[in-house]
DNA sequence: GCCGTTTTCGGCCCGACTGTTTTCAGTCG
C-alpha cells in the first residue's frame, strides 16, 4: 500500500472510532497521522523499510505498527474488524449538516437507523423528535439536511466560489458600516475545491451589516442569523458565512477564520509556548481570562500577530501546516510568485483543434492583456475527437503562426505567438516523430488515454519526460476536480524522470485541473524541476486562468525563479533551446 | 493515540450557535 491508501485507512479509522464514541483525541491522533503521511516527500515503503517512522512527530508506537502492517501486508485486521462492526450508512450520515457522531450513535442505538434512507423514514414517522435530546426542530433540520445533500454536493470548485464571493465582498466593502472586510477560509487560502465561502467584517454596527448580508441578491435561504454571525445558502448551492467583529479584533478573526484548522492549532500551540493565549478575539497575556481587553496584545494586522509570536508573515495560501510554521519561525519564508509575474502561457488551443478562437483573435487579445507570448499547442492526430492535427496540418499551422507574427511585428508590437503541439503520449511512442517536434517552439506531452495499470502509465510518462524534444509534461495526473479521479501513476517516478532530463512540469491552471497538485510542488522543486503555469486555454477568456494558477503555484511554495513563464520572451527562447540541448 | 526542560499520567485549541434544556450537550468552523 502506498501512503495515500494508508492515510485513507487511518482517516477512516478515526471516523469509525468517533462513531463508536471513542475519546476524541484518539480520533484526532489518527487524523494527524494521516496528514503526516500525506506530507511525506518520499515513498512510504522506503521509510518503513528503513525504520524511519520511529521518532516521526505524530506517529507513536501504535500508529507505527499499524502503518507498517498496512505497507508490508496491504491489510490491517484491526481496521477490518472495526469496519465490519459499523454499518457503512452511519459514516454517510455524518456528512449531514448538524449531524455528528453522538447523534448518529444515538439514532442507531435507539432507533436502529443505519442509513440516510432509514433516517429519513424515522424522521417522517416522527420517531426522531420523540428521542431524548432531540425535538421537532432537530427532526425537521435533519430532513432539510437530507434534502440539501440530495440537491447539492457540498463541494465546489474554487472558480465557482470566487465568482459568487467577489460581488458580495464588493457590496460589503461599499457598506457605510463596514470598516474592513475580507474573504477567509479555504477560499482565501486558494484551495482548489472549497466547502463554503467565509467573510470576515469589522464594524461598529454588526446588526446593520448582518441584515445587509442576509438581504443580498441570489440568496436561497438564511440558515442562521445571530448577533455576530450569519449563514446563508446561495442559489448556486454554495453556503456563505459572515462573521462580524470589532476592528480591534479584526486581524485575529481574519487569521482565525482563514485557517487552516491545522495551521491554527499550530499557531495556538506556539502562543502557549510564548506564555500567551490566542483565539479569534485576540492574543492575551493570560491563561485565565481569555477576553479581558486589559490583557490583550495590540496587533493592528495579521503581520503583527506573526511578529508578536516571533515569526515571519505567512501568506494565506501557505497556511496548510505544510512546513510554514518552521519556515516562518526561521524567517525563511519564500517570496512567492505573483500572477502579474507571468508573461504568457505555453499550452493553449485554437480553432485548428478544439479551441474556439482563430490565431489572429488570440494574438490580438493576449497582447491587449499585456502578455509577451502565447504558445499555440493544439492536439495531435490521436486526439481525433478534439480535431487533432496531423503532420501536414501542423506544418500549415506553423506557417500560419509565422504570418500572424509578421503582422504583429509590422504593427511594432513585442508580442509573439509561439508554435507548438500538445502531443499525445501513446503506448510506445509520442504521436509525432522527433524531427517534426524539433520544428516547433514548444512541445507539451500529455497522456489523454491512460492505461489501466500504474506501471504502464508511469512508464509512458517517463518515456515522454525522457524525450529531448519534449519541453514539459501536461496535466500529469489527468484529474478533473469533482468529476474524475487522477489516473493511476507513480508521480514520484515521473518527477524523478523530469529532474533527470531537465523536463518541466505544467501546473495546468484550468480550474477543473490545477494539475500537478500543489501538494507535490515542494517535492518537485526540491529536485530542481521547473514549473510552467499554463492556461490550457480553449477560448480567450481562459487567459484569466493565469491568476487562478498562480494562486495554486503559491500554495506549492513556488517562487518566480521556479516558474519558466515568468521569463521574458528572449530568455524563454533560450531556455526552450537549452532544454533540447540536454 | 500522542507527548514530555514543570509531567511516563493527564493533559490534548477554542468559542458561537442551536435546540433542548433550566444549566448544557452537540455540532461546527
Amino acid at each position: 500500500m502506498d501512503k495515500e491508501a494508508v492515510a485513507a485507512v487511518l482517516l477512516e479509522i478515526g471516523t469509525l472510532l468517533e462513531l463508536k464514541g471513542e475519546n476524541p483525541f484518539k480520533t484526532r491522533a489518527y487524523q494527524n497521522g494521516a496528514r503526516v503521511l500525506e506530507g511525506l516527500s518520499e515513498p512510504l515503503e522506503t521509510i518503513v523499510a528503513e525504520g524511519r517512522l520511529e521518532g516521526m512527530a505524530g506517529i507513536g508506537e501504535a500508529l507505527r505498527e499499524k502503518i507498517t502492517t498496512l505497507v508490508t501486508t496491504g491489510r490491517l485486521p484491526y481496521y477490518e474488524e472495526l469496519k465490519a462492526s459499523i454499518p457503512p450508512g452511519l459514516v454517510e450520515m455524518l456528512g449531514l449538516q448538524g449531524v455528528g457522531p453522538k447523534k448518529v450513535k444515538k439514532l442507531h442505538d435507539e432507533l436502529g437507523v443505519d442509513s440516510i434512507e432509514s433516517l429519513e423514514a424515522a424522521c417522517q414517522a416522527g420517531k426522531v423528535a420523540a428521542l431524548d435530546g432531540f425535538g421537532e426542530k432537530s427532526q425537521s433540520k435533519i430532513l432539510e439536511a437530507i434534502a440539501f445533500r440530495r440537491q447539492f454536493a457540498s463541494r465546489h470548485r474554487l472558480v465557482d466560489a470566487l465568482n459568487e464571493a467577489e460581488p458580495i465582498l464588493e457590496a460589503l466593502r461599499g457598506h457605510p458600516d463596514v470598516t474592513r472586510c475580507s474573504t477567509a477560509g479555504s477560499l482565501r487560502r486558494w484551495k482548489e475545491v472549497i466547502g463554503d465561502i467565509d467573510f470576515v467584517v469589522s464594524s461598529r454596527n454588526p446588526a446593520a451589516v448582518i441584515a445587509f448580508f442576509v438581504a443580498q441578491p441570489r440568496i436561497a435561504s438564511v440558515l442562521a442569523q445571530g448577533e455576530t454571525k450569519a449563514s446563508v445558502l446561495l442559489e448556486s448551492g454554495i453556503q456563505a458565512d459572515l462573521r462580524v467583529v470589532s476592528d480591534r479584533e479584526y486581524p485575529f478573526a481574519l487569521a482565525y477564520f482563514t485557517g487552516s484548522k491545522e495551521h491554527n492549532i499550530a499557531m495556538r500551540q506556539r502562543a502557549i509556548a510564548e506564555g500567551l493565549r490566542l483565539n479569534e478575539y485576540g492574543l492575551f497575556r493570560s491563561h485565565e481570562e481569555t477576553r479581558d481587553p486589559a490583557l490583550r496584545e495590540e496587533c493592528p494586522d495579521e503581520e503583527a500577530i506573526y511578529r508578536r509570536l516571533g515569526m515571519g508573515y505567512v501568506e494565506p495560501e501557505l497556511r496548510e501546516d505544510h512546513g510554514e510554521m518552521a519556515a516562518a519561525a526561521a524567517d525563511s519564508m519564500p517570496r512567492l510568485v505573483q500572477w502579474t509575474d507571468l508573461k504568457g502561457s505555453l499550452h493553449n488551443h485554437s480553432n485548428w483543434s478544439d479551441g474556439r478562437n482563430s490565431l489572429e483573435e488570440i494574438a490580438e487579445h493576449m497582447q491587449e492583456l499585456g502578455l509577451s507570448y502565447w504558445a499555440i499547442t493544439d492536439h495531435s492526430r490521436a486526439s481525433f475527437q478534439a480535431n487533432g492535427l496531423d503532420p501536414k496540418r501542423l506544418r500549415e499551422q506553423i506557417r500560419a503562426v509565422g504570418q500572424v507574427n509578421r503582422q504583429v511585428a509590422d504593427e511594432g508590437m513585442d508580442f509573439r505567438l509561439l508554435t507548438g503541439t500538445e502531443v499525445d503520449v501513446l503506448k510506445e511512442s509520442l504521436d509525432f516523430p522527433d524531427d517534426l517536434l524539433a520544428e516547433l517552439d514548444v512541445v507539451v506531452a500529455s497522456l489523454h488515454v491512460p492505461g489501466s495499470s500504474e506501471a504502464e502509465n508511469t512508464r509512458r510518462l517517463v518515456m515522454a519526460a525522457s524525450n529531448p524534444q519534449v519541453h514539459m509534461l501536461g496535466h500529469p495526473s489527468g484529474r478533473l476536480l469533482l468529476e474524475r479521479d487522477a489516473y493511476k501513476v507513480n508521480l514520484d517516478a515521473v518527477i524523478d524522470a523530469c529532474a533527470a532530463h531537465g523536463t518541466w512540469i505544467e501546473l495546468n491552471a484550468s480550474p477543473y485541473r490545477f494539475d500537478l497538485d500543489w501538494r507535490l510542488w515542494q517535492r518537485a522543486t526540491a529536485k530542481g524541476v521547473k514549473c510552467v503555469i499554463n492556461c490550457d486555454a480553449h477560448r480567450l477568456e481562459h487567459a484569466g486562468f493565469l491568476r487562478l494558477g498562480a494562486g495554486i503555484a503559491r500554495k506549492g511554495w513556488l517562487t518566480k525563479r521556479d516558474v519558466v513563464n515568468t521569463l521574458p520572451l528572449e530568455t524563454l527562447r533560450r531556455e526552450l533551446a537549452r532544454k533540447r540541448g540536454k
